[in-house]
DNA sequence: AGTGTATGTATTGGCAGCCAACACATTCAG
DNA sequence: CTGAATGTGTTGGCTGCCAATACATACACT
């Protein structure tokens, strides 16, 4: 996987792992990681200010917490955030569905193999 | 379809449009619109650059044309390029497994809505 | 004769957005 | 006491696409 693959695609990618709870940030790194099976390895220059930007614009809240005498950072979820999550797997199908139609232009969506 | 979703894949797309016949430039980007059901509008301020790298990788072939007094340049892929293509293909179906497998973690594929 | 639209190629400046590198702190194993 | 894992954060730089611009021919319409 080139390292800049996720370009356009992070928010989604962020805002899907926080679906399921909050996590703090390198929580995330290692969720991505895990989910992708490996292929994908986000970087803390790349997460951190995409976080602050997320809760600037509303879709997530953040608190400090504290784990024996270790600060982490939990981001959690709005409303506003789940709804943006739903817009960003629509326009994934979207994305998907354009550029698949080009690539592969006699394939049929939903055969396996 | 927000404006450079494409970055990352133009490549796969110019190739994969040129699998099936040679094309000039201005075709090249009908043909991209319209297989990708109008979604996919690239501008020459695109194309055109990322054509002469294409050639210059030795992807790609190139010869002028004349339609009446019309000249174009008509692009062909080369052996090197379809070569190419497939493992654009690979890294395209590696790529949307990665996000897709973040973005919707317990969907299968193949399965219809 | 003039205007607009489609066809056609090409270059340039700008900038969004991610990464690499760096900086710093705590905990625990060896 | 050294290294690795855990944890948060910033900054500079580069890749790569887009918008704007420039120019040319052909044809339809008025």
């Amino acid at each position: 996987m080139k390292a800049d693959a996720v370009r356009g695609h992070l928010d989604g990618l962020l805002l899907a792992v926080l679906e399921q709870g909050p996590l703090h940030g390198y929580a995330i790194i290692t969720a991505v990681q895990r989910r992708s099976g490996g292929a994908l390895e986000l970087r803390t220059g790349t997460i951190y200010p995409a976080l602050n930007r997320l809760e600037r614009l509303g879709l997530l809240s953040s608190s400090w917490q504290s784990a024996g005498e270790r600060r982490r950072r939990c981001y959690e979820l709005t409303d506003a955030g789940r709804a943006t999550l739903a817009g960003e797997r629509a326009a994934w199908d979207e994305f998907t569905a354009a550029i698949g139609s080009v690539l592969n232009p006699g394939a049929r969506p939903g055969l396996a193999t």
